[in-house]
DNA sequence: TATGAATGAGCATTCATTCAT
DNA sequence: AATGAATGAATGCTCATTCAT
């Protein structure tokens, strides 16, 4: 079996370590004993941390998103899907002790410079957003004027939903939020 | 003129620089640059740099809640008052230019051990919460049981908007959030 | 039309950046990328950084002594040929900006065995000193002696002119050079 | 016997590692060691390596002049004086191997940005030079215009007959220089 | 001949904290 | 109460060179 690429190794192991410890708590000596790789080794891969940062945000983006669809795809409808989104948020916060949203979390005490690292943030959070919308346009009850608002709405929704339980480090706040989320669809369609 | 003591001088000095460029990213040196105080001193008034955020953080909630309370007096009830606190948080973001909420800015990128700074923020957050579920409790067309839901559905979407319109420096997240908040109290009172 | 050589390449782009930059702050990686060659290629054709230098070094003394040769062509006598050999400074170290003489610049700051960068640049001086003796020693009034040792105090006046033209970002060292050159020549032939 | 301060030690491990080695072959930790000095206790004293190097020149400069001072005490007439610097030169560089000026090694191969390290080096040479010029202005036999050109000349020649004994770990620069630097203390008194 | 991948040693600088006075 | 001096550990990053293919 042969030993994974030093970039696949380092992208692991700092993913891990961005993840669970933070961006900046996390240093690059960290990274390349995790990973079993020479520091200059992991430079010729990677032109600075930010970067490294940037690729572990990209792949976590990807991932997440996946793993939505899969948890929802049992759903039928739109509307079900997005409700059911505030289970995954369950699902994967309880299973993580609740650390939180691993874009909010590296976005909120960062150098002023790290445009990459804020870049991708956005992109992830935009994803998400039309993720949503695109849910509700699909829906025959909703007009596209209402997808595009209520899709920002729950997004906000499930926004405070993840910070607010990291700092509770409590389910409760995905559930308000899950029924808020209820209420605004329901709502909606009368 | 007296010149103001150590401490305040610190806690002045820190307040700023946490809030501004995170808890992270200041260091020791430049706290005690801008506090124009001896390191030796600084330390003899606090254990740790994790003190002087706790200090700051309580400091920032009563100036906080305080300005909240003043920005909402003029509201009769306790919906309108809840309703006008989104209002706040605009003026408010839109004034710091979106840094976002010191409480959730400290807390996602943070040592394991630093306990007093994440019991601080748990403090503000369920004082926030308690705020808004004491001006339901003063409506009479809301049942107790009521107030206690509605308001930690509210309070997620406070925290959403924070986070999101920090992460997209813009206020749309604040208006999403306030019309939300809007249908919240309106569905509710049927 | 073929793309030009490897070693061709290298030698190029470490020239230019050993002139412009300095040898120390010069690094492999840039040479590397301004000569579109990959690291291993250029250590096939080089065994060292040094044995670069030690190549441009060389050949930028063959293109310096041809320049000089040329800008002095139109005099006759060996003395004009060599009072012009200032003026020829003059209009070099304007052009580049007072950056001084490569082989100066790269023997100062150098490590203790970098034997070969040192050879070639006594190579460059002495060839000079004899370039200069040469001209004296076919003008019929100065006999070999005197041609040997005005030889040496001229090129002790060539050096000090580019020297501190360097330091002084200025031309005022080579006139005064000029000056002293002129004196040379004249109370020697008296 | 007290141990000397931080500072002192690091100017006089840096002094003589600056001087012996380049300022680019030597490290922080290279000094730090032999200074028996903690990283961070030199960084109180010094913003910079370059800080350092500025601290080191203006010294060398004090006492490099001093010892001037005092090799051509013994000489009565300013144009003695000037002469027996050529030989100051000699008993100087002989001594030190014809390690060369700090001031040249030091600002051939430096970044573009050190800007202080430059203007101690411009500071040394023009005093120098200043200093020539005034040994020749308190000769009578010479008028102020012929003293600045003089100065100019000789200064010239100096600054060569250093550069030129460093390449050619010879004295012979030195003694070309002398024999120019009488010439035109000569032939300018006519 | 050519090259992408890898490396150990080193770089200058900053960290939060403690000590001696 | 106040402070200048000192520190070990860590920061992110670059160096010239070599290896395997």
């Amino acid at each position: 079996m042969k030993k994974s690429s030093v970039r696949d190794r380092v992208i692991e192991a700092a993913s891990y370590l961005f993840y669970q410890n933070g961006y900046n708590q996390t240093g690059i000596n960290q990274i390349i004993e995790e990973a079993q790789v020479a520091k200059a080794s992991m430079y010729q891969h990677f032109r600075s941390k930010e970067d490294i940062a940037a690729v572990y945000l990209r792949q976590r983006h990807y991932n997440w998103m996946s793993a939505l669809d899969k948890f929802v795809a049992s759903k039928e409808t739109g509307k079900e899907k997005i409700i059911a989104s505030f289970d995954y948020l369950n699902e994967w916060l309880v299973d993580v002790n609740f650390i939180g949203c691993g874009f909010q979390n590296i976005i909120t005490d960062l150098p002023d410079d790290h445009k990459k690292i804020r870049d991708e943030v956005k992109f992830h959070k935009n994803e998400l957003l039309q993720w949503i919308e695109n849910l509700l346009l699909n829906d025959e009850s909703i007009s596209a004027d209402s997808a595009k608002e209520l899709s920002t709405e729950i997004m906000v929704v499930l926004e405070g939903a993840i910070i607010l339980s990291q700092i509770q480090k409590d389910a409760w706040p995905i559930f308000s939020g899950k029924k808020t989320c209820i209420n605004l669809l329901t709502t909606s369609s009368i």
